[in-house]
DNA sequence: CGATACGATAGAACAGCGTTCGGTACAACG
DNA sequence: CGTTGTACCGAACGCTGTTCTATCGTATCG
């Protein structure tokens, strides 16, 4: 436990920026701009310091990330863990999943690091924890729970993986809505030959102006279902 | 000002790199050492041209990366096509599904990159259709067509992106072997306090020596289980 | 009380990246 | 012959993560 001596060592003395302020400000950065805007210059601007100054804290910008991401999974976890809990663990495991991709939603850069946390210690361990708490619930062999849990994870990150990509520039910039611009694709889908891809025209009109979220509480509740079956309820 | 004709035009004179021979020795430079060592210039020397010579084919990077992903899902789509069939489409939706991860999993780069393709043509969206077109022979609506198919990819990509994360320098050396790696994990696991993680403790034996083409098709069969009980077969 | 060690901070430089600019060679065409 | 347009490339630009070296201020110590 060499590292994670911040948590307690709050009281710096001169606190030009400390720990907790350069995971604060990178974290602002990623929220503000995406993965692309936080720079080791961007962040030392915004922290009123040097460059190198930043090496103080992390050996690397691989780190800064994972500790970053690792910031913001506490918080989820701290939501998660506040979750009123039920009778049902599959109930339980639902509303974890959503808490978790809301948050993914919001912070869009999170899909992608999330997972890539290689730290062995961490918030990401202590979430997969509390969700394969659910399966001890229910009546199944290690090897399930494990595949369980492997399975909601995925689908969570697939999908937020899938939404949580750039939108083009002319979205971004505001020239064009996120509507508008779903619908082009629609409406290109829809000037294909419907022989050659009869299943792209059944699909188009849930397509174009289509929720997220529903899309994903589909996909997880589509495991959720094969999980109940699983555990013989 | 002329850039996307290169479709039909496979012809080409002097042919000293051609568009083809850009994205195969692009796609063997990521299948070789992964996204990072896809440079302008390694690419340029290993076609023994100039930098600037690959912006005749590709206007940035982005579209270097959307075209060597089409073109080799492109290799994905055809393995897809020349499936057998059966009479149960769930049976087929599988074998597709396990087509594609298997892919995914002997080019772990095309994970991060196989959903993003941006571009409304190309293979992608064939791929999705074919999919969904197992879905048009089950009895469901139009709506759970469209979400089924998105729940499966998003079990693909999910786990794949999951498995994908590149392994440290250690393994890549050869100076560690993968199972030691992993062995490793399970031994901090090991030595975490049983009653804050009891899940953790469940499954460490499960995790140590897994394998992720089992984990993945796991997963997989939770979503196929709770679509085959959608369809009400 | 100086001397010294150390925590914390930076400026400047470096190599590598995607990208752009200006220009060259060459085949085809009227 | 000159014009046009395709295919190509060396050199530079601005950006990135990273490292090197130097410098403060403060606490500790002989």
């Amino acid at each position: 436990m060499t590292r994670l001596q911040s948590r307690s060592g709050g009281g710096r003395r001169r606190a030009s920026h400390s720990m907790e302020s350069v995971l604060t400000e990178a974290v602002a950065l990623l929220d503000e701009a995406g993965a692309p805007a936080l720079t080791f210059r961007a962040l030392a601007q915004r922290l009123g310091g040097g460059v190198a100054s930043i090496y103080w804290y992390v050996a690397s910008k691989e780190e800064l990330l994972d500790r970053a991401t690792d910031h913001v999974v506490g918080a989820v976890l701290a939501d998660i863990e506040d979750l009123p809990g039920s009778d049902d663990p599959i109930d339980d495991l639902r509303a974890m999943a959503v808490t978790l991709f809301d948050a993914i939603v919001h912070r869009p850069w999170l899909g992608a690091y999330f997972m890539r946390n290689t730290d062995v210690q961490g918030n990401s361990l202590r979430l997969y924890e509390r969700l394969g708490q659910q399966t001890l619930r229910l009546d199944l062999t290690a090897h399930q729970r494990f595949h369980a849990v492997s399975a909601i994870v995925g689908v969570v990150v697939g999908t937020a993986v899938d939404m949580g990509q750039e939108p083009p520039e002319e979205v971004l910039d505001g020239a064009v809505s996120r509507e508008e611009y779903l619908g082009r694709f629609a409406q290109t889908w829809r000037e294909l030959d419907p022989a050659e891809f009869p299943f792209v025209h059944e699909i188009v009109d849930e397509f174009d102006g289509h929720d997220d979220v529903d899309q994903f509480r589909s996909a997880l509740e589509l495991t959720l279902t094969g999980l109940r079956l699983q555990a013989g309820a």
